[in-house]
DNA sequence: CGGTCTCTTTGTCATGGCGCAAGGACGGTG
DNA sequence: CACCGTCCTTGCGCCATGACAAAGAGACCG
């Protein structure tokens, strides 16, 4: 059993308003799991038996339809808390977790989830928060989708995906994990196809910089004018 | 002050798990408030200085972009809590809810919401449950709408609403509040006119029953075929 | 270092559904 | 009961994007 120091994660938002010894309390209770680039941390469908917070890496959560329609629902970067399935009363993970590089959990049984809110009540907080703004971000994706043209859709995802997970390189941003077109198409309702062609439409004009699972955005600041419309080179009718 | 019996609240799932005498103190800090059809409960970017159950009625909650898009984000039916922004540590309304009917809703101070959930811990539970099940449902959207062709979603979101909100009649099942296409439109993620000519094409099938913001759905098993793209009777490419 | 796999690019074609434009109908109101 | 404000229906043309089809290009493996 791993033991995790608590200056690891002291900083974490799950962690905040704990005093150390509290943080030592709810560490002691945790297990610490590596989990390989391409592997699955949890799986669609499973029992939801563990609740997580990502401690190193960076993961896809991905769900797929009945009909074999594959979605990323998002990217978990470190310090969030993820997997909390039981914390809403849902029995099986509602969506996949794969590692997209290697990366490192913290893991509680769900079972103890109900005695650790009890123990320590600002988790319920954490969880509370977490989850809302997942939902707000998932709203906004709908009203993306429902909206705007998918050169837009994909502008704000790669800005958001940037803000979320972007590292600085000499020649702008980079996303910090290995993303393919298909992911991008995935995450803005569009086809792979689509998506290949405006990338490589942007990548002309300089706007970003691609390769194999990779992304670069040169100039931000041209994408936020098309993510918003604003763009000039286009005609479009917004309609009031 | 409305002074609102226990009886009328005990069966919310918010209610449920405290006992008579803490069903009581939780609502001597609530209002009784009445809302005219079309009024705001609340509005978007307003402060978010209070949370809501919905005793009575049908809310329509929706949000508009900068750019004067509209969404429908979801209807409220009663005994469901809504307008948590604040346990979400959102300081202000991040949508708008009006009341689609005549309704009445027990309002607490935001401010109480730390103090309320450190003594009835489990409405921490209620609101992460009731949080969570509106990702669920956002997702699914999502899907949907990158997934489906207009005519499915349709599908989809009536049958939704019928199992939300549905009102059994001779003719079928009615949706129990009024609602134009265009709320139709604005949920689905595809115009007015679009969703009009469906209906009419579905109304001359025996499928649904329209109506000023009135629709009824005549055979629900048949639009669950259609919905699911399980209908033979168009050539589809649904794609391994 | 050749083979293979996955990811990406690009071309062509077909079409769902949106933009636009009237016109009609229902229901509330004075 | 006539008026007016909403809401609903319907026709037409176009275009962004999806479907289909290949072929190129890194990356990893033995």
């Amino acid at each position: 059993m791993a033991a995790v120091d608590r200056s690891l994660v002291a900083n974490l938002s799950m962690f905040a308003g704990l005093s150390p010894a509290e943080q030592d309390g709810l560490l002691r209770e945790a297990r610490s799991v590596r989990y390989p680039k391409g592997s699955a941390v949890f799986e669609q469908g499973a029992e939801a038996d563990r609740f997580f917070v990502l401690l190193h890496g960076h993961l896809r959560v991905e769900k797929t339809t009945a009909q074999g329609h594959q979605t990323v629902v998002r990217y978990v970067s470190a310090g969030e808390l993820f997997g909390v399935a039981q914390a809403m009363n849902l029995s099986h993970y509602p969506a996949t977790a794969m590692a997209a590089v290697d990366s490192i959990a913290l893991a509680w049984p769900s079972s103890s989830w109900a005695r650790l809110i009890a123990t320590y009540p600002s988790l319920a907080g954490s969880a509370l928060q977490t989850v809302g703004s997942r939902l707000q971000d998932t709203q906004t994706r709908v009203i993306e989708i429902s909206n705007e043209q998918v050169e837009q859709r994909v502008a704000h995802t790669l800005l958001r995906l940037a803000k979320q997970a972007g590292r600085k390189v000499e020649a702008g941003i980079e996303i910090d994990f290995p993303i393919s077109r298909q992911d991008v198409a995935e995450m803005t309702g569009a086809t792979l196809h689509t998506v290949s062609r405006i990338l490589s439409a942007w990548e002309t004009q300089g706007l970003v910089e691609g390769g194999r699972q990779r992304i670069v955005l040169r100039d931000p600041h041209r994408l936020h004018l098309l993510a918003d419309g604003t763009d000039e080179s286009r005609i479009r009718s917004p309609k009031s």
